[in-house]
DNA sequence: TATTGTTATACTCTATAACTATA
DNA sequence: TATAGTTATAGAGTATAACAATA
């Protein structure tokens, strides 16, 4: 028998301990932790973060749809995050031949050095996490995370 | 050789799908998809629901202090979440007798009965999850959240 | 002096609807 | 008519500082 039971505490629902969801921001907010300062430190909101990461890890432009799907972002959210990014130099749009309803994306050479530039913190997170958890166990994380984020 | 081989892509930080953070939000977002609509039903914000669940699955009075730890929520965002909730007779309010600055925080039965309201929704999401992800393998994420967790 | 909790303030994100331009 | 993106608006959370009351 697991130490992890399913309990029940009388009003039909799990423990907060063995909430899903919470499991997940609680080993979220470990991560997080290390890296927030490194975000701050570039005046960079978490959310501005995935945009910029999104775009760096496409490899080409992308619609602002697309974006918003990768990042999680609603819409308005990005848009309005796009005219900061723009601003700053971080990000550039380009009008779409044949549609020009759309709008391509993508990070100019600034932005990826600022991503560059926080990167080596990231790392050293990962190295953390790598060796409390071993390569094996972190490797089965990410299995079982794709698998419910496949739902 | 697995397949999730960790990549580098030119500027020293990990593909977007090999974010830990990134797929730890993807598989969050995946079981609050189910979720959040019978939360929007009932009037509750994904962070007021943590709050509920933290003081109905603590089962005795918290302080403030303690439930904001416990919720990942702020001070200043708490206190404002909890006059509130107390507006709505979901949680009570009581003095700590001996120590006048803190203040009991606890669930009402009115409280208890809409955490009861929402838990079946809540069940079914996990019992989807559990088709997909076998009882052992949801037991391992849970093992392995647990120590990413404990960073 | 330090701690507990609240209030103040500015900014950002969420969420929905309305709108513009284009297809 | 439908789609892509922006703008408008209201509400809520984040984050920091300042504050009151108490220890």
């Amino acid at each position: 028998m697991s130490e992890h039971v399913l309990h029940d505490n009388g009003v039909g629902i799990r423990g907060f301990d063995r909430s899903l969801p919470m499991a997940l921001m609680r080993a979220r907010e470990a991560v997080m932790r290390h890296f927030r300062p490194s975000l701050a430190e570039h005046d960079l909101t978490e959310q501005q973060w995935r945009v910029l990461r999104a775009l760096e890890d496409a490899d080409t432009a992308l619609s602002v749809g697309e974006l918003a799907e990768r990042t999680y972002l609603l819409g308005p959210s990005l848009s309005r995050m796009l005219a900061l990014l723009d601003d700053r130099g971080l990000i550039a749009r380009s009008s779409v031949p044949g549609d020009a309803r759309r709008a391509d994306i993508r990070i100019t050479a600034t932005g990826i050095e600022l991503v560059a530039a926080i990167a080596p913190r990231s790392e050293a997170a990962y190295e953390h996490i790598e060796g409390r958890l071993g390569p094996g166990d972190l490797e089965q994380l990410y299995v079982l995370l794709d698998k419910v984020g496949r739902l």
